[in-house]
Formats: C-alpha cells, structure tokens, sequence
RNA sequence: GCGAGAGUGGCGGAACUGGUAGACGCGCUGGUCUUAGGAACCAGUAUCUUUGAUGUGUGGGUUCGAGUCCCUCCUCUCGCACCA
C-alpha cells in the first residue's frame, strides 16, 4: 500500500462495523415472512436471562448460531433467526431490593443494554420478532395457555410436601434441587407441606420417553441424560397383610421373580403406615428417636457421601403372599418415600442394598434364582446375586427362567389377587407455584363459596400490580398486595381472593420458540404460521439445560400440538450442545477472577475479530480455552486479508480473462475448489467451523504468493479476482462486517447479500500431481511425484527402482508389494 | 459405584472409509525493514546419541501398514448416584 492509498494502513474495524449494522439495520436485511416458495429454516440460540451483560459463553453460543442463519441464507433458505429475553425470575428481585429499584425497570434496563451489545456483534437477528417474556404480551398467553391445560385436566393443586429454599423463599422443582441444595444458591433444601400447583408431565412420560428415539439430531448424551430422568420401570406392585390388623403393606418391585426370597421388609421412615405400625408399642419410644434420627441425618447429609444402611425393627410382622412365611417389618433409612410405595420387599441374595441390611442386622438370606453354573451359599456370599438365572425355592416357580418368571409372578399375584403389574417413573409432575412477585401470575381465583374458579378469558391477562412508588416494598410476594388479591368470583359474583403465587420461570422458556413464529399476534396464542416455521431446524445452547429446559419444552409441544396449536411432536429437529468458554483450565467467573469482558474485547478488536477467533479456537461441541494471544492472531488474520485486498483495490488493472491460464493461476484454481469443498463439508457436517476457517486460511496463504510481486509466477488479475469474490462469500458468515466492508473496496457490481453459496468444481479441484508414499516394511524410505493417471503397474516399476528404495531392497526377496491407488507402494521384504 | 466422553508438539487444535502424524493458528528462534518496534514481512520450529532411530496416556494383539480396529490398565472431564 503506498503512502498516498485511500485506504487507511490498518482496518479500521470501528467505523466498518459500525456502518454494516446501520446498513443491517435501515435496510431491515434479517427480517422475514414466511415464502411457501422457499425452503424454511429456523435456527435459535437458547435466549439469555438478562442479568445485565452478556458474557463469553453467550458470545460463543450466539456467534455459533449467527454463522448457521447466515450460511443457511447462502444456501437459499428463508431463515428464521429470532432473539428475546427470559426476563422473569428471581435475581431481579434481588437486584430491585439492593438497589431499591423496580424488578421491571431493572429487567428492561438490562435487556436494553444487552440488545445493543448483541448489536455490536452483528448477529443477524430478526429483531421485528423480539420480546421478553415479562410482557403482558407474551405472559397473557401463557395464562391463556394455562387455562388451557387446566381445562383438560393437565393441571392440578394439591398439597404436597414441597423443597423449600429458605435463602431464596421459594419451593423449587425437583429439577432445581442439586443434591440437597438449591440450584441457584447453593442452601440446603428444606422439606415444607403446602399448597401448589402442577402440570401433569407425567401423563406425557410415555410419549417423551418413546419419541427420544425419533431426536437423531441430538447428542446422544442428551437422550440418554432425559431417559434416565424419566426413568421408567415395569413390575409388581404387590400388598403384604400385616399380622395383627386389617391393613397391608404395599411394596413395588422390579424383581418379582424374587418374591420367594423376600426375608424382611424396608419402609421409609415418613411411610404412612409407621404410626398404625409403632403407635402403642413397647418400643415406640426408641422408634420415634431413630425417625428422628434418620431425618436429621438426611437434612444434613453430606452431599456425596454414601450413607451406612441402618434400620430398627418395628417388632411387626407381615406375610408374604406367595408363600405365607412371616416377614418382619422394617424402618430403614435408605428406602426413599418419594419412589414406588416407600415400602420395599427385601430379597438380600439378589439386591446389594437388602444384601448389606441383612448382613448388618444378621438377616436370613435366601437364594431363590441360581445364575448358570453357580452355587449360591447364603453363608459364603459377598455380594447379591443380580444377573437372571434358574428359580429354586419358589415353589411352583422351580426351575423356571427368572428372566419368565418375572410375567408368570405378576400373572399370579393378580390371580390371587394379592397384586398387579405397575408401571412408575422417576419422573414427577411439575411443580410450577413460586412464591414470587417477579413471575407470570397464575390466574386463578379462590372462592369462599364455589372454590377454586379459573379467570375468565376476557379478564387476561392477570397484570402483575406494578405500582407507581419504587422500592423494595415491589418485591414482597402478591399475597401482601390487598390491591391484587382482592376480586369478585366470577362464578357467584361474590368476594374472592387471586392465587399469589407465581409460575416457575421454566414455563416461559417452554413454549418461546413457538411463539417468535407469531409474536406480533395480539389475539391468540399461537397462529398458522407455527406451520410454516416449526419446528426449530436447529437449536443450540449449553447441556446445562439437558434436562430441565429440554424436557419441559418438548412436553409443551406435546401439550399445544394435543391443544390444537402445533402439528409437530418435538420441537428441536437438531441440537447442538456447545462446550463451555474456559481460562486458564477453568469457566470463567467472578470469584476465579478469570472472566474476559465482550464489551471489552469488542472495542479493542472488533466484533469479527472476536467471533473469528471464537470459532477458530476449538470445535463447537467442545471447551473453548479462551486465548489473548489466539485473538491477537484472529486479528493479524483479518489485517493481512485487508492489506492485500486494499493493495488489490488501489493497483487494480483492467481484469482481462487471461487467454490461456497459466500453471500458477490453476493452482490457484484448484486450491479455490478444494477450499469451497472442505468448507462446505466442514459446515455442513458438524458445523466445524476451526477447520473451515483454517481452509480459508490455507487459501489465502495461497493467493498470497500467487500475488507475491517478488516472485516471477503471478496469477492473473482475473484469477485473483475471482479467488477473492469466493473467499469473501466463504468467510461472510463468520466475519460478516469484515467481508461486506472488502466486498465494498473492491468495486464488485453486485451486492454480497444477493450472493449464494459458491459450488464447487470436482475436476478443477482434482490434483494433476500426486505425492506417492513409498514404504519398505511399512516404514516410509521415499517419496514419489507422479501424475494422476498413473497406473498401478507402473507405480509399481517405478517403486522397485527408486534409487532410496533400492538401498533397502537391494539384496532381499520381495515378498508382496501392496498398491493403494494414488496413494503409497508398500514393499515387503 | 454406574453411565458417557476424552487423553496427539511448549499451547489451542488437524488427520475422510486403517495408508505421508502434527494441517491452521498461537508461542518460540533467527533474519529483513526501521530512531525504535510489543507493527509488517521472510525463514525455521516433535524428540534424540541425526547416512539413522524414536514418537499420538500404559501394556499387549490384529495387519504389509494402527492416532484410527480389538483386549488390559492408568488419568481426566461430565452426567446419575441408594429409583427397589
């Protein structure tokens, strides 16, 4: 670049960036309507909370999902790339209470701020499409929608013992609770009776467990993370009378073909049954202590340490049905009330856990299924014996597979009527009630009189009473707000309470990406367009959400498709869970002191700087150690790009079609098709982007000695040209600014909106030369340059006669010589 | 403990169906240009006892040939963790 060039030495990011945004967004270039004439896709990054900025993790995934919504529009697709806010829940309350402020103004602040840094990183959203979910646009249909599911019984309340989180005053799903804690800050989780209300996932398990199968599009992990959360088993549920009284005990098993070896039973100690069991007996006293003892034990329990199996015998019998022997009953602290019936038959030869009670307790222990070319000795045995085999000491059953006896056991509990087969899931209903102020309100009524009365549709949405003072007093739940809870019954017209509580941030997040479909519909809560557009073509966010969000979100489809609202079973075709953004070999966080600022890094480098090397790092799927030096690279990168480009720009000659391309322009050529060939392959396969970039890189190191004035071999003008055209299409998906700003220096005529993805040519991509590897033993001696139509024979000669190849032949009888087409000779000797 | 994934230069990472290990980038070394350069450009960069040998966590196996396939073990990461 000379002195006088009209092009600045360095590429001045900031007004480039700057410029392409603007132009992005007078022009209203990502907006879209649906186009029966074009092939949809939609593509969606999981949308952020707005805590107040984003930070690395939401540059990557964003940026991910950028380059996707732009290659697919290379492509020719009509892309739905939408954005909004997951705006309810609770750190704005505590936010609004530090600051004393109002959760809304500090939500809507935020999400302000954030827009304009996802601005500043170019991302190709449709903005039209936008909203938060704490609008009363989108919060109404989600009251609607609740109605809704309440109408067709998928909605209940009950009084249930709930995970109460103390720090945070509320009841968390159990989805939320980590290992005894809370998901967010981390106390302990208490257990607490109250009123909520549920959404019946349950009726759902079936369907989501069996449609896992359909989700190819997922990491595996992902699938086989939701179907051990679902965590369905089929066996016996089976009733034990309990001697001295009319009731029974019922327990569940997965084992029925067991059921002769059962030598004494466990129950949770919150079994229902323990009162009736110990209540006026002689031992209540120390029972009761030992109860207590076990609760004690589990509140404070150290997160992952095993706990010793202990349990006290209630001095109560019971009697199995299947072979009329007593069976002593007892309280055990590893039986958990929450699964099955809280009651377990305890078989000690073939269940580890009953294996080690008993042996603690000196238990009988009876083998009733003997695996193949065993023999089980109750008083030699280390272990349980779990693998299937033969039954003995079972009765009719002798000598049956146990793998058959499982069906013929339940087949003759329920002929003596003594049980049935049953189906449990680990899985429980959704716990949706908040204490909460910051959240969707749940429109229902209580009336003295008719009792629980669902809002009346007109009267949506139910508005979170916003009120005009500032202050800390916002945030206390609605239940102390006389001016929301008070109303009439719809149903007799007389005074009648609102229910205060809240829904679970996690109902929002369910249905959002339906709803960027049609978000400017003002009357329903979805429309005809979710046809066109779902479902999700690809999503992509962390694996944090697995589970929870995952889960509940296919549920909801599965609930508005049965509402009439979609016609789709699942709602992410593809999923794509990106790694986590580390320093320093950890995530990055406040208290590490290891977080990079976008904000930050942006202004010093440019947003196509950042995404580069965001891309560049590491595949997708992977951790991403973040690297100041690596962005420095990215950056040179860019530099090096523009200064050709601008030198290009400034000297440019009359680009005439060269009469008879040269060897350095073919080259050049065939490096061109080659990239177009791997960079479409890498996007297209697993979206890695590190090796497509690296693949551009590999081409412009190429042109750069194809244009290298030192050097006598130049490409052509017209060569060049077109190796820039193309390179600048390959690269406009990750560094969307840079490409458009080059595209504009260089003069082109038409437009890099207006472009699509450049095919590639097989033949120009075709080596005319080739590199053979030639081996003696398998160990490489020599190198061969040959041309592609080669044939093997004379591969073969030529191989023999190498003048490196004779010194290890020479002498030796040739064994074999193998020929792998184009490739290598090996000789064996 | 169970389940899944991963171990490749100083670093991030490449390597399609077994066929040139280390693409691309970072870092480092030397040089050019400069008053200077933490700018730019050029050259080099797995290791060693360097006509050669050794190298993809360990040890074995299959094969003409193994980072890739099979078995053993080790380490790390992530899920689940008494689910009867």
């Amino acid at each position: 670049m000379s002195e006088d060039s009209p092009f600045p030495q360095k590429y001045d990011f900031c007004t480039v960036e700057k410029r392409w945004q603007e132009y992005w967004e007078t022009n209203k270039t990502f907006r879209v309507v649906e186009d029966e004439a074009k092939k949809k896709y939609y593509v969606l990054e999981m949308f952020p909370y707005p805590s107040g900025r984003i930070h690395m993790g939401h540059v990557r995934n964003y940026t991910i999902g950028d380059v996707v919504a732009r290659y697919k529009r290379l492509r020719g697709y009509n892309v739905l790339h939408p954005m909004g806010w997951d705006a309810f829940g609770l750190p704005a309350e505590n936010a609004a209470q530090k600051h004393r402020t109002h959760p809304a103004k500090w939500t809507y602040e935020n999400i302000a701020y954030m827009k304009s840094q996802l601005k500043k990183l170019g991302f190709s959203y449709d903005w039209d499409r936008e909203f938060a979910t704490c609008d009363a646009g989108y919060y109404h249909w989600e009251q609607k929608l609740f109605l809704e599911m309440y109408d067709r019984g998928l909605v209940y309340r009950k009084i249930t013992t709930v995970n109460w989180c103390d720090t945070c005053q509320t009841v968390l799903a159990n989805e939320q609770v980590i290992e005894g804690t809370c998901w967010r800050c981390d106390a302990f989780v208490q257990p607490r009776k109250m009123h909520g209300w549920f959404f019946k996932i349950l009726d759902y398990a079936d369907e989501l467990l069996q449609d896992l199968s359909t989700l190819d599009g997922w990491p595996e992990k992902v699938v086989t993370m939701q179907h051990n959360w679902i965590g369905k088993s089929t066996g016996l549920i089976c009733n034990f009378p309990i001697e001295g009284g009319d009731e029974e005990l019922a327990i569940f098993t997965t084992r029925p073909d067991t059921i002769f070896g059962v030598t004494f039973m466990s129950i949770a100690a919150e079994h229902p049954l323990v009162d009736t069991l110990i209540g006026g007996g002689n031992r209540e006293k120390e029972l009761r202590a030992f109860i207590a003892a076990i609760a004690d034990e589990k509140r404070r329990r150290p997160v992952t340490d095993e706990l010793d199996k202990k349990g006290m015998f209630t001095g109560r019998y019971c009697r199995n049905p299947f072979n009329n022997q007593r069976v002593p009953i007892y309280i055990a602290n590893f039986v958990l009330m929450e699964y099955g019936t809280g009651a377990v038959m305890a078989v000690p030869a073939h269940d580890q856990r009953d294996f080690e009670f008993a042996r603690t307790y000196s238990l009988p222990i009876v083998p009733v299924v003997i695996p193949p070319d065993t023999e089980l000795d109750p008083d030699q045995m280390t272990a349980a014996a779990t693998e299937p085999g033969r039954l003995v000491n079972s009765g009719t059953f002798n000598g049956m597979d146990s793998i058959e006896a499982q069906a013929a056991i339940i087949v003759h509990a329920e002929d003596i009527g003594c049980g049935t087969s049953h189906t449990t899931y680990r899985l429980r209903d959704w716990g949706i009630s908040r204490q909460r102020y910051w959240g969707a309100p749940i429109p229902m009524i209580h009336c003295p009189s008719c009792g629980v009365v669902p809002v009346p549709l007109e009267d949506l949405p139910i508005r979170l009473p916003d009120g005009a003072d500032t202050g800390a007093e916002e945030c206390t739940p609605l239940s102390r707000r006389p001016d929301f809870i008070n109303t009439t019954c719809p149903s007799c017209g007389g005074p009648a309470q609102r229910e205060t509580d809240t829904m679970d941030t996690f109902v929002e997040s369910s249905w959002y990406f339906a709803r960027f479909a049609c978000s400017d519909n003002d009357d329903a809560i979805l429309d005809r367009r979710t046809d066109y557009w779902l479902p999700v073509d690809q999503y992509i966010g962390g694996v944090e959400h697995a589970i929870l969000h995952l889960l509940y979100s296919r549920f909801f489809t599965k609930v508005l498709r049965d509402l009439g609202y979609l016609n789709i079973d699942e709602p992410f075709t593809n999923l794509l869970t990106q790694g986590m953004v580390i320093k320093d070999g950890a995530k990055m966080s406040k208290s590490k002191g290891n977080v990079v600022d976008p904000d930050q890094l942006i202004g010093q480098y440019g947003a196509d700087t950042v995404r580069l090397f965001s891309l560049f790092a590491a595949p997708p799927e992977r951790d991403l150690e973040w690297n100041a030096q690596g962005v420095e690279g990215a950056s040179r990168f860019l530099n090096r790009v523009y200064r050709t480009i601008a030198h290009l720009a400034e000297h440019r000659t009359i680009a005439a079609p060269a009469a008879e391309p040269d060897e350095s322009d073919r080259d050049l050529q065939r490096k061109l098709h080659q990239t177009i060939r791997k960079v479409s392959f890498d996007i297209d396969n697993d979206f890695h982007f590190n090796t497509a970039i690296s693949a551009v890189m590999e081409l412009f190191n190429a042109l750069s000695a194809a244009t290298d004035e030192t050097k006598p071999q130049q490409a052509t003008p017209a060569v060049i040209e077109e190796v820039i055209r193309t390179m600048l299409v390959l690269l406009s998906p990750m560094v969307p600014h840079f490409c458009s700003e080059m595209w504009r220096i260089m003069a082109f005529t038409d437009t890099l909106e207006d472009q699509s993805w450049p095919s590639f040519d097989e033949k120009t991509a075709r080596e005319d030369q080739l590199t053979i590897v030639l081996q003696v033993n398998g160990k490489v001696r020599s190198r061969l340059q040959v041309g592609a139509d080669i044939s093997d024979e004379s591969l073969r000669e030529q191989a023999v006669a190498d003048a490196n190849m004779v010194r290890y032949i020479e002498g030796k009888a040739i064994k074999k010589i193998i020929v792998v087409k184009k490739k290598l000779v090996n000789i064996v000797v």
